[in-house]
RNA sequence: GCUCGAGUGGUGGAAUUGGUAGACACGUUGGACUUAAAAUCCAAUGGCCAUUAUGGCCGUAUGGGUUCAAGUCCCAUCUCGAGUACCA
């Protein structure tokens, strides 16, 4: 009987579907144990090869888990709020539901053929409103909760409002905005609503604000910084700048060290750690503020080397700092308006990328010094961004190399305050070997000490204190889109905002006619005629009956992307509960989730916020862990095309009509396909003997040509940037030639001379082809080195995007139906480590696919292939096969090393093959070994043995060491470190018997000719060395 | 620039505590079966040298070091990748 995949996956996958065999229990005897995987974005491209990995990784595990006896908890769901529907819609004007749906479909079709055990009946979708209702709902609790710092948590609002009512707000230490003055009990009383609700708004978690955001003009809306990439929009790559607007913010500042501190004791790659924790960017120093002489303003900047003050010959400030303005002297007015003009022509992105030039002007004002009280003259200039800390430093040219590059350019003292360091061409910035001098109370002192003397002083002054700074900022949490959470926020006649109650939600996004933003500029949900909120009715209510006293205007905005997978860990845990958002039963049962499987992508948005909000639903006293994952793993990306040509080794086309031109010598190592087309062996193309290459083109059919000049259209030129290490070292310079990836529609054919071209390719020759099915061909400098690659060099970024599409070539479908989703899922993890890169090719898929057939075949051993096996006792060999092999994969699945699991697998069946073995009690457990991997096969022979329950539940064999117990070993015996022979002993054998041994054996003599050796090594059961 | 990670055959990658480098697979070459192809099976496959067989030398980016023994530990250098960037 032939191993039939297609049936027996379609067979099982029906099985489990009917059977519910995944399905979760809240509550169960067993141990819980929490398997899950980042949702996806369901994108209309569907799943590529690339999206598995991860679930196909924790779905090894889930399974493996379900094995050891635990009750596993792996739910999936989406993540269906997003840009690319929204987009979608502008061009087409479908509704996003109605596509997000249809993706939803395809996503879940694919998934469904690749054999997860997902329990989909806890399935969510972020768009959905009656998920959404929570998010609101969060949204909701943060709005009526402040920080308080002396708890050290989250408290609600209503607690700081009868606090302020009874003393005000000197005893209050909040986090908060930095504009809050103090009150008192009696003022505070005196307040109106107004100026009340104005007041609360700067210490609630979520806040309305006037903030200077990232807007994007292309997109038509606010980008988060994490969603900005080299001063481009991640999506799109489309220019950014800096806008006021009024935007919802959330205080995650406030969580800024919990963030830091919890990051140690979650089991997360230590790269991703990193990441947030440079993210965060806590420096400790101190705040220090100077006196403007001549006038009542003071100065407050931020130092990490208040040590150095004594230091400090000049001031900076940011040319968009507020005080600027006002000090500036009247003679100085010019230059300083002539320099903030200058800086406000240049976008963020070409001060960032133009480090090296010095520029500033001088305001004409002078700040005293705090001991010295001697004058300190004050700059502007833009290598201080006004964006961080306070937006001006004190500056200490000694001590940093940008104060210093800045004082030589303008010619401003250096005085040098460290003891026998000489300052004469850089700055000393080593705080370990710093010693202080001509510094009054600070001379002799190290960097610590005089750290600790300088704020202490400071402090006794009235002018500074020791700080801590975060690089990271409130997060805004509006986005003018219409495909997102609705903000369940309606604005009273004073523009004051109010919180819909929960009973009410959610509130539903209402229907448009267009999803682009309004003629007034406003966002999206300005088109909707059905927009107003009645607090009579509490319900949504036609925008006509806005009357500021029962009807009242909506916020227009959406909640960004993160807002919906920023808690949908826990809602897995009760999904379907409309009255919580999950019972305490059921996360008090569940926790937290054990294994989270995601990409690296996510370190510091989703992950982050994550953290944030976990936290902040600590305080609330409604999860019961503050961090909500124990282990993440992320899995490496498998890249669609990029390493492609490296993959395959350099096996190049030649065009037959092109071989006329080679040598005789050239001929030989060329092999015809056909009449038109060649490969040459790959090692005599690395060793550079085949001299030139001809280049193919397709030609593109209408429809291509088409969808291609849409994109063209938005670019006006692009770059070729080679990735990969191999190019440069093979001599390569010159440009790619575009190509379509199938050479049986190969039409045209160009030879091009890569070494002369430029590297830019010219629009109007872009166009012809396309792109996105790029094959590069180079020829090297001496016309001696040739590489083709698929895709193997990207062109800008537009081909990165566009080249998703290519994936769709390479989509799981094809390769189920050719191979079966058990070898897909086996070779993805035989691929390499799961937290690696690695390109993908489907060339080696035929590996894994043989060794599923020689499984079979084991089970398979009767007349004409019909299952056979044996009650028989199994040979000592086969027992110890079967042994060595549990314990490998068990050892491997618990380390995450999923593709040596498979290497065993391949040398136990390998093993198994020769021994003829077809015992029952070897090839049972070995059925639930390769479960977890390939579930449909075994359960197909599960059932073959068998059994009438699914093999999901089996319990995993359990390993005997007495199977392994070797009575001896075959020692290496090396000589000088290097092995020469191999020498079977008894494993009893002692140190010195070993040693008499293999002293009086004839190759040892051979080896030594006569030698003495100096000294034996001998570790019994491992090796023998001897010294001569 | 800074932080982190990595560098092993033609290719993807093994080598778990310092103890037989290259497991397993792809590819390649040769062979069996076949009218042929596919599938399957067998053999070889790090490089160089030698051979009737046995064998020898080199080899984990480069240069040093520690050790009886180094892909693994230490120092320096080079290269690649990821993140971050005038962060005061």
């Amino acid at each position: 009987m032939q191993y039939d995949f297609n049936s027996i996956e379609k067979k099982w996958q029906e099985y489990w579907a009917k059977n519910q065999t995944f399905k979760a229990q809240n509550n169960s005897e067993k141990e819980k144990f929490y398997v899950l995987d980042m949702f996806p974005y369901p994108s209309g491209a569907g799943l590529h090869v690339g999206h598995p990995l991860g679930y196909i990784a924790s779905d090894i595990y889930a399974r493996y888990k379900r094995h050891k006896g635990f009750n596993v908890l792996h739910p999936q769901g989406y993540d269906s709020f997003g840009l690319p529907a929204e987009q979608y819609a502008i061009q087409t004007g479908q509704h996003p539901a109605v596509t997000t749906e249809k993706n939803i479909t395809t996503y879940r079709r694919q998934l469904d053929q690749l054999g997860f055990s997902f329990d989909w009946s806890r399935e969510v979708r972020t768009s959905n409103p009656k998920y959404y209702k929570w998010t609101q709902w969060i949204f909701i609790q943060l709005f009526n909760s402040w920080y308080n710092k002396d708890s050290d948590k989250a408290e609600a609002i209503t607690d700081l409002v009868s606090v302020f009512e009874k003393e005000g707000n000197s005893s209050i230490h909040a986090v908060c905005d930095d504009d809050v003055s103090n009150f008192s009990a009696a003022e505070w009383n005196a307040f109106s609503e107004k100026e009340k609700q104005e007041t609360l708004l700067k210490y609630r978690l979520t806040y309305l604000a006037e903030s200077e955001v990232n807007w994007c003009p292309a997109l038509g809306t606010v980008l988060a910084n994490d969603e900005i990439v080299n001063g481009v929009s991640e999506r799109g790559g489309h220019p950014v700048v800096r806008k006021k607007m009024t935007q919802w913010s959330m205080r995650i500042t406030a969580y800024a060290q919990r963030l830091l501190d919890g990051l140690q004791k979650v089991d997360w790659p230590q790269p991703l750690k990193d990441s947030q924790t440079n993210w965060i960017g806590r420096s400790v120093g101190a705040s220090v503020s100077f006196k403007v002489k001549g006038s009542d303003k003071e100065i407050s900047v931020f130092t990490t080397r208040p040590d150095t003050i004594f230091g400090v010959s000049f001031m900076t400030l940011a040319p968009e700092h507020d005080l600027v303005q006002q000090i500036t002297t009247a003679e100085q007015k010019e230059a300083v308006e002539t320099y903030i003009e200058a800086t406000a022509k240049r976008s963020e992105r070409e001060r960032m990328a133009d480090v090296k030039t010095i520029s500033g002007a001088f305001t004409g004002a002078y700040a005293e010094h705090p001991f010295t009280k001697e004058s300190i003259p004050i700059w502007i200039g833009d290598y201080v961004l006004a964006g961080y800390g306070t937006g001006a430093v004190m500056s200490v040219p000694c001590g940093d190399q940008r104060d210093y590059d800045f004082a030589k350019h303008f010619g401003i003292d250096i005085p040098n305050i460290f003891k026998d360091v000489d300052i004469s061409e850089e700055a000393f910035a080593d705080k370990e070997n710093t010693v202080i001098a001509n510094s009054d109370f600070l001379n002799d002192l190290p960097y610590k000490e005089a750290t600790k003397k300088a704020i202490a002083e400071l402090e006794k002054l009235g002018q500074g204190e020791g700080k801590i700074n975060y690089r990271l900022r409130d997060a805004v949490f509006s986005r003018q889109r219409y495909w997102g959470e609705p903000f369940p926020v309606y604005y009273d006649a004073d523009g004051l905002p109010h919180m819909i109650e929960e009973q009410y939600l959610p509130i539903t996004l209402p229907e448009v006619d267009k999803y682009l933003p309004t003629e007034t500029g406003e966002p999206p949900l300005g088109n909707a005629t059905e927009w107003a909120w009645d607090t009579a009715a509490n319900k949504v209510v036609s925008n006509g009956k806005i009357d500021n006293e029962t009807v009242f205007s909506l916020d227009l905005n959406t909640m960004p992307g993160w807002a919906g997978s920023s808690q949908y860990f826990n809602r897995y845990m009760d999904p379907h509960n409309d009255e919580e958002i999950f019972s305490q039963e059921a996360i008090n049962y569940w926790q937290d989730v054990d294994l989270y499987i995601g990409g690296s992508e996510h370190a510091t948005g989703h992950l982050l916020y994550s953290r944030f909000w976990q936290k902040f639903m600590f305080d609330k006293g409604l999860v019961p862990k503050d961090e909500f994952a124990k282990k993440l793993i992320n899995q490496g990306m498998i890249t669609g095309t990029s390493a492609f040509a490296k993959r395959v080794g350099y096996q190049i086309v030649v065009l037959a009509d092109y071989l006329d031109s080679l040598s005789n010598e050239e001929k030989e190592n060329v092999k015809l396909i056909n009449d038109k087309y060649s490969i040459i062996k790959d090692r005599y193309l690395s060793e550079g003997i085949v001299k030139k290459m001809r280049v193919s083109y397709r030609k593109v059919d209408n429809k291509e040509q088409e969808e291609h000049n849409k994109l063209v259209e938005k670019i006006d030129k692009f770059l070729i940037e080679p990735i990969g290490r191999d190019i440069e070292k093979m001599g390569l310079s010159g440009k790619v030639v575009i190509d379509n990836g199938l050479r049986s529609y190969f039409r045209t054919h160009v030879l091009v001379d890569l070494v002369n071209a430029s590297d830019e390719l010219d629009v109007e020759g872009f166009k012809k082809w396309r792109p996105e099915y790029a094959e590069a061909v180079f020829i090297g400098e001496d016309g001696e080195i040739i590489e083709e690659g698929n895709g193997k060099f990207i062109v800008g970024r537009e081909i990165e995007k566009m080249s998703k599409s290519k994936f769709n070539v390479v989509n799981p479908d094809a390769i189920c139906e050719e191979y079966g989703a058990d070898s897909l899922r086996l070779y993805e993890m035989f691929l390499g480590p799961l937290e690696q890169s690695k390109p993908w090719n489907t060339a080696g898929i035929t590996g894994v696919h043989s060794f599923l057939k020689k499984l079979w075949r084991l089970y398979h051993s009767g007349a004409d292939g019909a299952f056979e096996v044996s009650e028989a006792e199994p040979s000592k060999d086969s027992w110890k096969t079967l042994h060595k092999t549990i314990k490998k994969v068990e050892e491997d699945i618990e380390n995450f090393s999923f593709n040596t699991t498979v290497s065993t697998f391949m040398i136990c069946v390998n093993e198994l093959s020769g021994q003829k073995c077809i015992s029952k009690a070897v090839l049972e457990p070995l059925a639930i070994l390769v479960s977890p991997y390939a579930p449909h096969i075994a359960e197909e022979l599960w059932q073959k043995l068998g059994h009438e329950e699914s093999i999901s539940e089996a319990p995993f064999p359990k390993f005997e060491e007495k199977y392994l117990v070797e009575s001896s070993k075959e020692y290496p015996i090396s000589f000088n470190g290097k092995m020469r022979f191999k020498l079977e002993l008894p494993l009893d054998m002692s140190k010195e018997e070993i040693e008499s041994t293999v002293m009086a054996h004839e190759k040892t003599q051979s080896q030594l000719q006569g030698r003495t050796p100096k000294k034996v090594i001998v570790v019994p059961g491992k090796i023998v060395n001897i010294v001569g």
